[in-house]
Parts: C-alpha cells; sequence; structure tokens
DNA sequence: TTATCCCGGA
DNA sequence: TCCGGGATAA
C-alpha cells in the first residue's frame, strides 16, 4: 500500500494551485523516493515537473510503485476543504482504483476524509535532459511574477536577457515597450530579497507571456525562484518547495522572427 | 401605533441577510410580546421563523396588533444605508400602508429616514409542531457553514447521520466522497468552539445543500448553531440572536431514495 | 470580528 | 469589465 502523511496541508494546496491552471490531469508517480509528477501541459507547450522527496513527509511508505492518475481540479477541491493546518494522509491500495485524503484538524476533533476514483491516464515518458546552463538567476518570486504580470500588459512574450551586467526583462507591443532591469544584489539580512546572477555566457531569449505568467501561480510556494536559461533550451523556472523538492516549469524560446 | 428601537442596527441587517435569499417577501407579526416572521421559503420547501421579543429592544411598544408586510430586498436595501453603529427606531401607524425607519449615527449629528410602503400579503398561518428530538447538535456556526460549503462541492445533497461517537457529516457524486466528523468537543476557555451532542437515538438523515447552505447566511448573527433532528421530522437549524430572539429553519429530509 | 485584497464568475 | 465571495491580515 502507499500512504503519505504530510502535517502541512496548506503545502499541497499551493501545489495544485501552481499547476492546475496548466494541466487538466495528472499522474502522480509514487515510489519509495517519492512522488513525481511530470507532464506537458493542456496545450503540449510547457512541462510541469514536481518531485516531493519521500524524506520531506511525517510519515511515507510505499511498498510498490504505483501511479495515481487524477484529476486535478478534483483534487484542488478536495484539497480546499481542509483547514489551514490540517494535518493531511493520503492513501491509496496497491491495486486501488481510489485514492483517500485524511485531514485531521489541529485544534479540534474533527476528521474529514476524501475519497476519489482514480483515472487511467496515458503516460507520456518525458526524457528532461540534463543541461548545463550559461545563465541561472535566483531571484525573489514574488518580484518574478510582479514583473512578468507588469511586462504582460504590453506584449505577447517578453525576452529575458542576461548579462553580466544584470538580466533584463521586456516586452513591446502597440502600447509601447516595458524593461525591467535587475542587478545583482546581495542582501545579507534578508537573504531571500537577493538576486544572484550565475554567468557564464551571455543569453538573450524569448518566451510567451502567458506560460510565465502560468509559472508564477507557484509564488506562494517559495521566496525565491531560479530562472536558468541556454540558448536553444528550455527555459526552467524553478521553486524549491521547503524541505520536500521541487516544482519545475520547462518552457521553450520562441524562435526569432525576423520580420524584416 | 407601533414602535420599536434597537440601538445596533447592524443586528437587523445581519438578519436580513439570512433571509432575504430564502424569501422575497415577509409578514412581520407584530404584537405586545414582540415581532414575528413565519413563511415558506420561495420554492415553499423550507420555512423561515424568526422571532424578536420585545424585551430585546431598547424600546418597543405596539398598541395593537398589526402586521407590516415587506419586500425583503427593499428592506435589506434601506438597512444597507445604515451606518455601523446607528440605532434604528422602526414606526407604523395603526391603520397605516407605510412604515419608517429612522437611523441614527452615534458619534456623528446624521439622522436618516426611510419610509417604506407595506404591501399586502397572503396570510399563511403555519403551524410548527413542537417535536421532541432524537439528537440535538450545538456547534461553532462558522464550522457548520464551513463544511456544509466544502461538500456541497461533492453532490446535491448532505448526509447527517448522529451517533454517540459525534456527528457525521457526508456527500458523495462524481468527484468522490467526502465525509467529515465532528466529536464532541467541550472547550472551556472559548465556550464557543465547542461542539455539544446531545443524543437520546441515532439517527441519520439526507438534505438538499442548496438549503442548508442557505441557512448557514445566518451564520454572523451567532457564534454558535443548533441542529436538532429527528427522523421523518424536519431538522431545525437555530441561530440564537444574543438577547433579542431567535432564527431558525426548517427543512423536511429527503426521501431516501432506494437505488436497487 | 472587521476591513482589505485577490480571485473567480457573470 | 464589473460585481460578489472567499481568504487573509490587522
Amino acid at each position: 500500500m502507499f500512504e503519505a502523511r504530510l502535517l502541512n496541508s496548506a503545502i499541497f494546496k499551493k501545489v495544485l494551485d501552481a499547476i492546475k491552471d496548466l494541466l487538466n490531469e495528472g499522474s502522480f508517480d509514487c515510489s519509495d523516493s517519492g512522488i513525481q509528477l511530470q507532464a506537458m501541459d493542456n496545450s503540449h507547450v510547457s512541462l510541469v515537473s514536481l518531485n516531493l522527496k519521500s524524506d520531506g513527509f511525517d510519515k511515507y511508505r510505499c511498498d510498490r510503485n504505483l501511479i495515481l492518475g487524477m484529476n486535478l481540479a478534483s483534487l484542488a477541491k478536495v484539497f480546499k476543504s481542509s483547514g489551514e493546518g490540517d494535518t493531511v494522509t493520503i492513501k491509496a491500495q496497491d491495486d486501488a482504483d481510489t485514492v483517500s485524503f485524511m485531514f485531521e484538524a489541529k485544534k479540534q476533533d474533527k476528521i474529514s476524509d476524501y475519497e476519489m476514483k482514480l483515472m487511467n491516464l496515458d503516460q507520456e515518458h518525458l526524457g528532461i535532459p540534463d543541461t548545463e546552463f550559461s545563465c541561472i538567476i535566483k531571484m525573489p518570486s514574488a518580484e518574478y511574477a510582479r514583473i512578468i504580470r507588469d511586462l504582460s500588459q504590453f506584449g505577447e512574450s517578453i525576452v529575458i536577457s542576461c548579462t553580466k551586467e544584470g538580466v533584463k526583462f521586456s516586452a513591446s507591443g502597440d502600447i509601447g515597450t516595458g524593461n525591467v532591469k535587475l542587478a545583482q544584489t546581495i542582501n545579507f539580512d534578508k537573504e531571500e530579497d537577493s538576486v544572484v546572477i550565475d554567468m557564464q555566457e551571455p543569453v538573450t531569449l524569448t518566451f510567451a507571456c502567458q506560460y510565465l505568467n502560468s509559472f508564477a501561480k507557484a509564488t506562494p510556494l517559495s521566496n525565491q525562484v531560479t530562472l536558468s536559461m541556454c540558448d536553444n533550451v528550455p527555459l526552467v523556472v524553478e521553486y524549491e518547495i521547503p524541505d520536500l523538492g521541487y516544482l519545475r516549469y520547462y518552457l521553450a524560446p520562441k524562435i526569432e522572427e525576423d520580420e524584416n
């Protein structure tokens, strides 16, 4: 059987909020080492990769590898009905076609349990190559979300350009042009406010706003976000989930349109 | 003439919010002992019973019994325009076809008064029998509202089942099944957080979510709600209005569907 | 408990 | 694009 227990169900809530706009369904791959989910988004443009390691759970048991296919909207509803500090326990029998969620309120004698039918989803196996990146930018996640949101007003795509001076986000369209430049900033007092740029080679890539914005839904998961870029390779937007793993999004750059 | 004065008009606001979704109009029955309103909801499924005793008012005078028929949406608009701590005075002449509301702001020299036309509504007289109940559950009203809301995601009806172990709310539908169990909890520090179950006989009844949710609009009136159940008898959901009376909702259980 | 902000629905 | 409801913070 499979059983995973987490003292703070809010983390799951946030994970679901961060992926349910991109994915209608998800196959959670459960093994001894933890829970993985990898899938192309509904429009088959970007890729979501979630990794929750077993050590991060307060209790974890997985006798046999199993794949739990679930409708993410339904799953989000289940988690929405959990209270703030609830403990959640997820259970599935090895050959079962349902999964159960039990929420225990901390302060109260209240136990809620939900049972959901599992779905049989196609397994697309996605090989994600390990890449060396030219630039790795670590910055406050709220800052990232804000910049993407603001620049989305100006155009459909955003150019991210990283040099040794810093990182520049640009968008342009009918209204005009917007540029936001961030220089490396090490803030020792508030480490999460730092902007750290690790650049081997300068790089300039263009991405579709829509996806960058969707990725920003993961903001509540972490104070910081990491953007990894390299020419002709998908951008990686990573949110670390404290003590538990990470959520990564992959998005291929737009091919430069030479409009002249 | 009729005159009733209440130092805190917010109570009326809350009462109106709690009934205006269920009732388009209401006949307020004014007598020496206070104000009553009893009516079937618009779809003639549930019943609303409001009782405000004259002692609870800061001034109360009712020379002759009279019935004030009002459109509740309009009445809610009138009260919505009252400020936070306003004092309200309701007046009607014995044979008048209008009712007047005067709001006095506490801190300010501001007096607003509104006059509304009365309506001639059919008097349906509703006998509500006094029943002995098998189970009486007293619980935090916010908790009740939350549970009903959460479970409404899963189905159109909710099963409430009370045993000596506690009370269980359940719903099921396409997404799956949800159960919320509450055990009796006496909290001496915060009495309003207690869950108190007074059970003579275990009972399990099914109700339409829609109405249970409507009843929950009364949550701001009181920290606690009382659910009284008995086989083949309408559920009573009662909110006590501190120092003034109560608001009760009655809803007949769904007949068990034996789908086999 | 109330006021504010954010998100989802119409 | 506007409005209402829910969640959250003070």
